[in-house]
Parts: structure tokens; sequence; C-alpha cells
DNA sequence: GCCAACGTTGGC
DNA sequence: GCCAACGTTGGC
């Protein structure tokens, strides 16, 4: 099972609304960096769920419940998309100013690739993520 | 609102 | 293939 962390901006689809729908098609993604992340992204793998711009902060873990298809609102055939489930809010959202202070997250791509919106997380960073969010 | 980072496009 | 111009993202 390995670890990802996308991003979104809560105007565009907040976590309430991710909630609310309870399943969702990551669509959109039109960067092959994130594109070639969501193909490597299986089944059961937990999505740290980051919102952008306005908050600033990890709000809550996803899971993959669909691997990697051609994406419905690309034409071409070059994108493709995951489903995601929602599984539980941070007990505190996470924010981008304590992962910056955080020991252990400075290799974080959210810190390295500011305009990367599908990436990866190692084991490691997802144990102190989690520890920090309050998600078991 | 500004701007740094960086991906894309298109002329050469 | 190079690179200038341009557009977008996202933190500040």
């Amino acid at each position: 099972m390995k670890y990802w962390l996308v991003k979104q901006e809560p105007k565009c689809y907040p976590w309430a609304q991710f909630v609310h729908d309870g399943h969702t098609a990551w669509t959109g993604v039109r960067n092959f960096q994130a594109r070639n992340n969501l193909r490597t992204m299986r089944r059961n793998d937990r999505v740290f769920y980051y919102h952008s711009v306005t908050g600033k902060c990890i709000v809550g873990l996803a899971r993959v419940t669909r691997g990697a298809y051609g994406d419905p609102t690309d034409e071409t055939g070059t994108w493709s998309c995951v489903d995601l489930e929602p599984m539980r809010p941070c007990r505190e959202p996470v924010t981008l100013e304590q992962i910056k202070n955080a020991p252990g997250l400075d290799h974080l791509a959210l810190l390295r690739q500011s305009r990367l919106s599908v990436m990866p997380v190692s084991t490691e960073e997802a144990i102190i993520l989690c520890k920090m969010g309050g998600l078991e």
C-alpha cells in the first residue's frame, strides 16, 4: 500500500463536498508528472487531501477505490484519472507551516515542487503526517 | 496583487 | 533542438 498526496483548491472541490459525495473521480489533471503518479496508484492506496491556496493544509485521508483509467473529461486519450473515497478527516488539519517545520518532511514534494498536484509520499513521511493530523 | 517556479507553445 | 514568450499554479 502506497501513500500519495493530492492538492485541490477548496473553492473548486472542498473536502466537505468530497465527504458529502462519498466518492469522486479525480479528473482534470493535465500535467504529465501528475498523470504518471496517478497511473502508479493502486486500489487501496492512501491519499492525503490537501487544500491549496486558501487553507494550505492537509484536511483528511482518502483511499483509491479504482486505479487509473482514461479521464472521461479528456477527448484526446492522453490523460488519466482515478476514483477516490474519503476515509476520515484529520483531527487537526496539518498546515503547510507545520509541514515545513517538521523534521523528516523536508523532502516532501509538496515543499519542493509547488506546482505538482499529485505526488508520492513515502511511508516514513506518511507516518509523520498521520501523527500530526491525528489520523491512525 | 505580486511574483517565483515551471510547463507549454511556436518561431527559427 | 533551442529558446523567448506566454500562461498557470500557488505561496506570500
